[in-house]
DNA sequence: ACCCTCCGTTGCGTATTGCGGAACTGGGTG
DNA sequence: CACCCAGTTCCGCAATACGCAACGGAGGGT
């Protein structure tokens, strides 16, 4: 009844399974009332605003004035400095992709491998006034990626293997759902150094991507940038990627990665 | 029993403030077992188990391989990204932050006035090739920190005196613990437009700060640099203020605020 | 190689605790 | 002024999360 029903662990703790749902809700909306919280998980307004309120007291909520919608709060920074190991790409990750989001004017992003899917972990958007979607912290499919086709290739066989002979969901009109011809792609990729995205994931979007390295030469990245398909064209490829690669270098070098 | 008892607010979902009370823990720990969580909130190791495993799923928390501890996991990206308002500082922050750690070759920080604490956003280590500990995200005392002088020196009286007829905790041989003395050190801190915190908050550590201004020409966060006493010599003083007001005004521009 | 200890998980019974329903408050609006 | 919509409060019920205790599984010490 009140969840969607069926298969809930019932391991979980449900208020706290419920309240992460909220801060979900809420990093994924911008900001929410109670009232569409509720209605978003299937919960009364009475136990929305309770998860609301708990939230609230430890500032991992707050509200826009006093008596407008919630958003993520302050509090939250809290935790974001406590991201062990993969923070390093965000702290050192930010200062490259604003940099290179400016010279490229388009949305660069930095993601790594993580399970079975691309995790971005940084984010610049390009001067582009377009309020682009927040990517931070989304999961992307491995196949339909730019990021995801650069990581996929340099994982080892057996994990590759294992990704590839899984579900290739359809995303766009573009995206290779073919494991044979997607297996061909990443080698293709593998030997250029660079994968690109065009209309893969998202109709009108094109992205290219390049590896990054880490201290032992594996790669333990990908900085991708992506924009609509009219402005990202074959032609410009080239040039793009020889930034990314230069952005790249960089990235290594900061992480304490001597270039080789 | 369980809790400590007593002042709980029954409003509050109890899972939910206990399983933040996880995380607050692990941010500040670093990592921890489920014996050494349960002890520290009072609760049974099986609780603290669940708790674990419900923010596992969520991936808000991860363990050190199979049987490892635990820590605070990737999946506070999706969060900290979405932190509103603040956030600007943040992102903006960084650059600042980076590009003046390099000219002054210390850590750079950014504050906000959070409540009664002063809470870094935003950090960059200087070239010191000491790992110098992670401030991102930490509460550090108003009263103690150069940062916590120039923020509070700005607030409003009523509000400044409520913060020092509180506890001057003494967080080190130098701290300023007398109230009297305190009000006469941020008079001048507003007067001269910085503030400086010699091992007030840490023995052997330095700190100067100056405030970065809003549109309305009101203190929204201060920009501080701090290193060790030897390097960070009253004398070098004058020449580090003048780079972080150029920070500042930097900051205020990118942050839209009009230079004044 | 054994046992012993320490850590985390699982099953179970209980009552605490969080839930949903409905009534209340308080702003904004026609 | 009356209506409407959003959020909070109160209350009683039972679902839910808790504590307990017993169970596996890894080290580590002798």
């Amino acid at each position: 009844m009140s969840n969607n029903g069926e298969g809930r662990d019932p391991a979980l703790v449900q208020s706290v399974d419920r309240a992460v749902a909220v801060l979900e809700l809420l990093a994924r909306n911008g900001e929410a009332g109670i009232t569409e919280i509720a209605a978003e998980l299937g919960v009364h307004k009475s136990s929305a605003s309770r998860l609301v309120y708990t939230l609230q007291a430890r500032e991992l909520v707050e509200q826009e004035g006093e008596r407008g919608p919630f958003r993520i709060g302050i509090g939250m920074l809290r935790f974001a400095g406590a991201v062990s190991g993969q923070l390093d790409y965000v702290r050192v990750g930010g200062p490259v992709c604003s940099a290179l989001a400016d010279r490229l004017g388009e949305t660069v992003n930095i993601a790594i491998l993580d399970s079975d899917v691309a995790l971005n972990v940084s984010q610049a958007r390009g001067s582009s006034a377009v309020a682009a979607q927040n990517w931070i912290g989304q999961r992307t499919p491995l196949h339909a990626t730019s990021s995801g086709k650069v990581l996929l290739a340099a994982a080892p066989p057996a994990e590759q293997e294992r990704l590839l002979s899984g579900d290739l969901e359809s995303c766009a009109p573009g995206t290779i759902t073919d494991p044979v011809k997607l297996r061909c792609v990443l080698r293709r990729t593998a030997e250029d150094g660079f994968a690109t995205c065009m209309e893969e994931l998202e109709a009108g979007l094109h992205a290219v991507a390049v590896p990054v390295f880490g201290s032992r030469g594996d790669v333990v990245a990908a900085i991708s940038a992506a924009g609509p398909a009219y402005r990202l064209s074959q032609k410009r490829m080239p040039e793009i990627v020889e930034e990314l690669r230069v952005a790249s270098r960089d990235l290594s070098v900061r992480m304490g990665h001597p270039v080789l």
